[in-house]
DNA sequence: CGAAAAGATGCAACTTAGTTGCAGATTCAT
DNA sequence: ATGAATCTGCAACTAAGTTGCATCTTTTCG
């Protein structure tokens, strides 16, 4: 049993939650990735057809309700997933979207201050930042290739320099 | 022709858009809604069976396009689409999520400086900023009736308090 | 250990957000 | 008014996510 085996158990069992082979093989896919999955790449990063779509959604419904996981907001319309580690009970890490290669950078080590409501009587018990733009690769090669047009509005992740 | 109405000939001329009744109506709910709407509320809020689903989506994405309208990043699994008012060009206003009643309020008058990226190379060209809690109404709702159980995890606004 | 209870899984069928292709209707410039 | 460009509606489709139910695992406790 690796390490990384021992350490899901104990947060399963923190969690009073089942060590089920497809809990341990969830958050093993979410650690190795370290970056927010959906449900579809979580599934091809285990063995071909070792657990049903449902088994998947309804683990990462468990592991998410338990607090081990979280749901984390980006441009797309399908649901990430991500460990809830390196998040503050208020806060997870902001996450930053390149829209020239289409992929998502968990920002672990940038702090963002909370947001101050002028308004009395709002409780905010979380915050959660989402970031656009270009990656260094995509933007080195932006500037290389047309010198005045990177911020192009794009939601899918091809844009029109150098793809 | 109201006030509403020249306006959005304005910004469709602006954006060399057609002028079309299916437009129209679209920016006339959002204006109206001042909050951000799925597709099958802004659908709701058009006469009935007025426009196809369809219809609605392409105008939506016509409207983004021009950059008129904003796809704003809330909890849910739909897309959610605003005015473009009141938004910087690097930044649109914080949304709140109430997970009481489930209401997404605009915090229009809050403002969050924009996250700095320790590695070098990342171009960020726009930030989201999402948040959860309590809005006044429910909060002193839960306030009375527990004393001490709010900020429990909810995604679909159903929480333990006085609903 | 072994059995019962609690909980997880797989399957099939379903719901719904969002998309595509195409024919017919609008809008705009002239 | 007319033609070219552009929208719109319809029907059919794709894919994310859900539900019900029967079966199988995991845990607990004797």
């Amino acid at each position: 049993m690796s390490a990384r085996d021992r350490k899901s158990r104990r947060m399963l069992k923190g969690a009073a939650l089942y060590c089920t082979k497809a809990r341990l093989a969830v958050l093993a896919a979410l650690m190795e990735a370290a970056r927010p999955l959906r449900q579809d790449e979580i599934s091809e990063r285990l063995a071909t057809g070792a657990f049903d779509k449902v088994t998947i959604y309804r683990t990462l419904d468990s592991l998410v309700d338990a607090g081990l996981v979280h749901r984390a907001f980006l441009h797309e319309r399908t649901w990430h997933f991500e460990l809830a580690d390196h998040c503050t009970e208020r806060q997870c890490h902001p996450h930053f979207t390149c829209l020239g290669c289409g992929r998502t950078h968990c920002l672990t080590d940038a702090s963002v201050p909370m947001v101050k409501i002028a308004h009395a009587g709002f409780v905010i018990s979380r915050q959660q930042v989402r970031l656009e733009g270009l990656c260094p690769a995509c933007s080195a090669q932006c500037a290389a290739n047309s010198p005045a047009s990177a911020s192009t509005s794009n939601t899918h992740g091809d844009i029109g320099c150098g793809g």
